[in-house]
DNA sequence: AACGCGGGGAT
DNA sequence: ATCCCAGCGTT
């Protein structure tokens, strides 16, 4: 069986497993358009397990694109708390007040990527699965499979290239008459059989059109070169005074977290504070960096002086404010050992 | 075409 | 510790 030569085959087989296969997903379950645009949108680069929980509270406050467009953008911000990619709750915000004034509504995938946050991929996956237009999506999980199916050991430069090169292919398979569902077994399928590591061949339900499988190379494939890594060390400061806590406000038009709140760095400071023994070490990664952050008490009094972006904010009204995620999981962590200890 | 953007799950 | 995740916008 061959890929290429029998797609009517190999869509057939792949739309009798995602029948029985798939995952009761909250968008899944009672479909509408605004559920498949918000579910996608937080699918950016997001495992669909970590943006469940965002995606229900999503619903609840902003139910339809009218209450999205009218709420406020700290409201929208707040939201999307710890999800990362802040971009994309920008986008999405300004998409809904977009969507609300546009007549006609768009309906193929090209007027879809003409609204904000919305591209190739996106523009693809909203127009076929809530609209039925025969786009095929390729995102991590469709270069994967494609690669794998055709045996694909070719080195890649960076996921874009793969992307490009996997295009035609995801085209040529696509089941025009279900182009919907059709990406969703194949995103499927890449999430839950055809992983990156250990992939479960032996239950694949399309396994006899793999030249991989046929192989025996499935797991080294695809071969996408990656970025070296970058080590980043950030002292930090944990200075609490009558019941509030000094943080540093991140400008609004700042590329990174803007208008977020993290702890003070020592360099927000005119001359680096004198520290003492550490209160807590923490390491995490992102994107390509490795970050070890090191906390350290301060007295307010040793303080020189006090640039304009920091702020005191109470303790009891730390959670109307929008905290980066670590940051707002350690200043939680820090408090309980500061009450604890008083 | 290359780069920056967050945070977390899985191993 | 490392890879990668239902990618996009900017440079």
């Amino acid at each position: 069986m061959s890929l290429l030569s029998q797609p009517e085959a190999f869509q057939q087989a792949l739309a009798d497993w995602y029948a029985i296969a798939q995952r009761p997903l909250p968008w899944r379950t009672a479909p509408s358009l605004y559920k498949t645009v918000v579910s996608e949108l937080m699918a950016q680069q997001t495992q669909i397990k970590t943006m469940l929980p965002y995606f229900d509270r999503w619903l609840k406050r902003f139910p339809d694109f009218q209450a999205l467009a009218d709420a406020p953008s700290e409201d929208v911000l707040k939201h999307w708390e710890g999800l990362g990619y802040y971009s994309r709750a920008r986008n999405l915000h300004k998409l809904a007040q977009e969507y609300v004034a546009l007549d006609p509504k768009p309906s193929i995938a090209k007027e879809w990527q003409a609204l904000p946050g919305i591209g190739p991929y996106t523009s693809a996956a909203i127009s076929s699965i809530a609209q039925n237009f025969p786009a095929a999506v390729v995102d991590g999980n469709v270069v994967r499979i494609l690669a794998r199916l055709t045996n694909d050991a070719r080195a890649f430069k960076n996921n874009g290239e793969a992307v490009k090169a996997f295009t035609p292919t995801a085209d040529a398979v696509l089941n025009t008459k279900t182009p919907g569902d059709h990406n969703q077994a194949m995103m499927e399928l890449g999430a839950t059989v055809c992983q990156k590591g250990n992939p479960l061949c032996t239950v694949c339900p399309v396994v006899q059109f793999c030249a991989s499988a046929a192989q025996g190379t499935t797991e080294g494939i695809p071969n996408i070169q990656r970025k070296a890594i970058v080590q980043v060390q950030i002292d930090r400061l944990w200075i609490v005074h009558d019941g509030k806590l000094l943080l540093h406000r991140i400008a609004d038009d700042a590329r990174q977290l803007a208008g977020q709140y993290e702890l003070p760095a020592t360099t927000h400071f005119a001359t680096k504070p004198k520290l003492g023994k550490a209160l807590a070490t923490k390491s995490r990664g992102i994107t390509n960096k490795r970050i070890k952050e090191t906390i350290y008490p301060l007295k307010p009094s040793s303080l020189s002086s006090q640039p304009s972006e920091l702020h005191w904010i109470a303790l009891d009204q730390l959670d109307r404010i929008t905290l980066s995620g670590p940051h707002r999981r350690w200043t939680k962590e820090l408090l309980k050992a500061h009450s604890a200890a008083s």
